[in-house]
DNA sequence: TCTCTGCATCCATCAAGTAC
DNA sequence: GTACTTGATGGATGCAGAGA
């Protein structure tokens, strides 16, 4: 057998069944205590050493047992042994030297491709651990402000009960009957639809119209009945998933700025109930241990929590007592007594402000419940009044926290993010042997990360931001400061190691932080032909338009008449930076300006920030000029100008309007989450 | 160890009526 | 003024697994 034939030898990762898959997990826990301590060379090759002394390299299947009692023997025979170079032994490969060479061979190809197999099954339950939905029992806290409040539940009218529970059996035929014969238009399916289970209900005898009607209110009031329950500790884990959901929409803003700003990790802490798998809100908590599995109780950092009171104590400081000065740096000036978490999820007493006020987490949840049953404010005035206080608090906090730190832009650090792996992979080798023929596997090699990294060389001023050189819009000119740009296209100002120094400088101007990520990517491959003045031009007014948001992202462009390739490109998660096969350039051409004409029939409709926004107009144009012959290109420098110039005047509106609401105003509630679009 | 790809799943959107 | 309800839909995103 060929010797590098180790790949094929490589059986699937889901190949390990029964005892060994069994032997596997019981390994997982030390796998990931090692590369939180990067030593993951010592535990595989002590692993290797034990998987094979229980299951022999002659046994052909990965699914195939070992001999009756064999386990016993080895772990009878490991009870024996004291010192950790034991543990590397495998009794069998004691008879190595009366193996004849091929046999040898067969031994340890086979052998170098199963541990490569186990190597990766571990990274690879590894890399599943954070991001393991169904056995994350933490995520609906950090996952809560990013869904709808529902902060009461409505009232169903009888009729509409009726259209849930019967839609199928007695409404749907008629309503497809009519909604195919008015042409089926899709912006009266719903009144067509209303209409039909309206007609359906009436034409149902009074005595099953009053059952439901019953049926509506019984239905209200266990809702209702739900609904302030969540304000009282319950084991019903009904209860307390709701009231996990809601919390966060009002914490998580302020821990979340918080941990912008501090660097540290600050989440949510929930407790388990007793008797049941639910979980049940605590407080709030500084520490490691937020949306993990294994959540332990010490990892609680009680310095980390006084930094953060400190920095919470900065703003209010700063925002009632110097609302127009510099908030100084953060000192410590108050001490904060951490009280025992406790495991049972029981309620503990509440955090006391410097204002008097509660801070406590069960302050929060009720502010819309009976928190504010003696309260002045109307209903409609009270969700007036958190809204604007909310808000106000975070953006307040945010310039408050950041004039303390100097800081002109703001990443997110709430991201669940990995460290990249850097583990080198690792086979057991045979200790000795002249004629080793693993000495000609070939080497693991690294694979490179293209990132776009920006050099620390640019020539462009310090501004961390393309916004920085461009604000007031009034002077905002995309065609100025080219000068960092090459001059004519590829290759122009190319550095000895062979980097662009023009691109770097590009790229050290635009925002940094975890939600620009996309655009840094992008912008690097958009950029890195340099097709022209212009093109780059635009790229910059692009960056500019970005950053009236927070690059996460304001909806979608319109999709009717959107050349079919940029779907091609989504599907690959935009991550090609290859142009796709496109057959027919012109007819490309002509579906772009098809497109482009809806994009700008509706400047409020083509003003969407972020992945789903002017990104995918920018790279139709790259893929048109990568893949046009001089007669497709005439037009390509006319489109790219169209498009600035739209670019910049969405950007210069925009602006205006923001200033005029004098607010944060973004498109994007008090958590950060783009605002839906209103009922009209 | 990491990237890529196809499939599965999630989620915002739509209109109209109702309640808070 | 706004939350909430319905099912269909299209686009975005997550995930498993193959393969480099």
């Amino acid at each position: 057998m060929p010797i590098d034939d180790t790949s094929k030898m490589m059986v699937n990762r889901t190949a390990f069944t029964g005892s060994r898959l069994k032997f596997l997990h019981q390994n997982l826990e030390k796998y990931t205590a090692a590369r939180e301590c990067t030593s993951v060379l010592p535990f595989l090759q002590a692993t290797f050493a034990s998987y094979w002394r229980r299951f022999s390299w002659t046994l052909e299947e990965t699914q195939d047992e070992p001999p009756c009692g064999h386990m016993e023997v080895v772990e009878m025979l490991e009870n024996t042994w004291k010192h950790d170079e034991e543990f590397l032994q495998v009794p069998e490969d004691a008879n190595d030297d009366e193996m004849s060479d091929a046999d040898w061979v067969v031994k340890w190809t086979t052998k170098a491709a199963r541990e490569q197999t186990i190597s990766s099954w571990f990274y690879w339950e590894w890399s599943k651990l954070p991001m393991n939905v169904k056995a994350d029992l933490w995520k609906p806290i950090l996952e809560a402000p990013f869904r709808s409040t529902r902060n009461h539940p409505a009232y169903e009218a009888a009729w509409l009960v009726y259209n849930r529970l019967y839609y199928e059996d007695r409404i749907k035929d008629a309503f497809e009957e009519k909604w195919h014969a008015a042409g089926q238009p899709m912006n009266r399916r719903l009144s067509i639809r209303h209409h039909c289970a309206k007609v359906a209900f009436e034409s149902e005898s009074m005595e099953f119209r009053k059952a439901m009607e019953q049926k509506a209110r019984q239905e209200h009031k266990a809702a209702l009945r739900k609904h302030w329950q969540i304000t009282e500790p319950s084991n019903d884990p009904d209860i307390q998933y709701e009231l996990i959901r809601r919390i966060p929409t009002a914490v998580n803003p302020l821990l979340e700025v918080i941990s912008e700003y501090t660097g540290m990790t600050v989440s949510l802490l929930a407790g388990k109930a007793k008797g049941n798998d639910g979980c049940i809100f605590t407080r709030a908590h500084v520490g490691g241990t937020g949306g993990e599995k294994e959540l332990t109780w010490e990892k609680h950092d009680p310095v980390g929590w006084t930094r953060t009171v400190n920095f919470f104590a900065s703003f209010l400081k700063h925002t009632v007592d110097h609302d127009d000065a510099t908030a100084q740096t953060p000192t410590l000036e108050i001490e904060v007594v951490q009280p025992p978490l406790d495991i049972d999820g029981e309620e503990e007493e509440e955090e006391e402000k410097n204002d008097g006020t509660t801070f406590g987490a069960e302050d929060v949840d009720r502010s819309d419940g009976p928190s504010f049953k003696n309260s002045p404010l109307s209903r409609k005035n009270r969700r007036k009044y958190k809204m604007s206080t909310k808000e106000k608090a975070r953006q307040k906090l945010k310039e408050s926290l950041a004039a303390a730190n100097g800081k002109a832009c703001v990443s997110k650090v709430m991201s669940k993010g990995k460290g990249n792996a850097t583990t080198p992979r690792v086979r057991q080798r045979p200790p000795t042997r002249s004629s080793n023929p693993n000495s000609s596997f070939p080497t693991p090699q690294a694979s490179p990360i293209a990132t776009p990294a920006a050099s620390t060389s640019a020539i462009v001023p310090a501004s961390s931001s393309v916004d920085a050189c461009l604000t007031p819009e009034e002077s905002y000119d995309a065609n100025k400061d080219n000068d960092t740009m090459g001059e004519t296209g590829d290759g122009a100002n190319q550095l000895a190691d062979g980097s662009k120094k023009w691109l770097a400088d590009l790229l050290a101007t635009l925002p940094t932080g975890a939600s620009w990520d996309w655009l840094c990517r992008h912008f690097a491959d958009l950029a890195e032909k340099n097709y022209s003045h212009e093109w780059i031009a635009t790229l910059r007014a692009w960056v500019a338009m970005e950053e009236l948001g927070d690059g996460e992202g304001t909806g979608n462009l319109p999709t009717a008449n959107r050349p079919e390739w940029v779907t091609w490109w989504i599907a690959r998660r935009r991550t090609t930076t290859t142009s796709p096969p496109i057959p027919d350039i012109p007819s490309y051409i002509n579906q772009w300006h098809l497109w482009w004409e809806e994009v700008t029939k509706d400047s409020e409709r083509a003003f969407r920030l972020g992945k789903n926004g002017f990104l995918s107009v920018l790279m139709t144009l790259k893929w048109w000029r990568d893949l046009g012959k001089a007669d497709d290109l005439v037009r390509w420098h006319d489109a790219v100008t169209k498009v600035k110039a739209t670019m910049v005047e969405l950007r210069s509106v925009n602006h205006r309007e923001r200033r005029k609401r004098a607010a944060p105003a973004f498109h994007h509630d008090l958590n950060g989450v783009p605002i839906r679009k209103k009922q009209k």
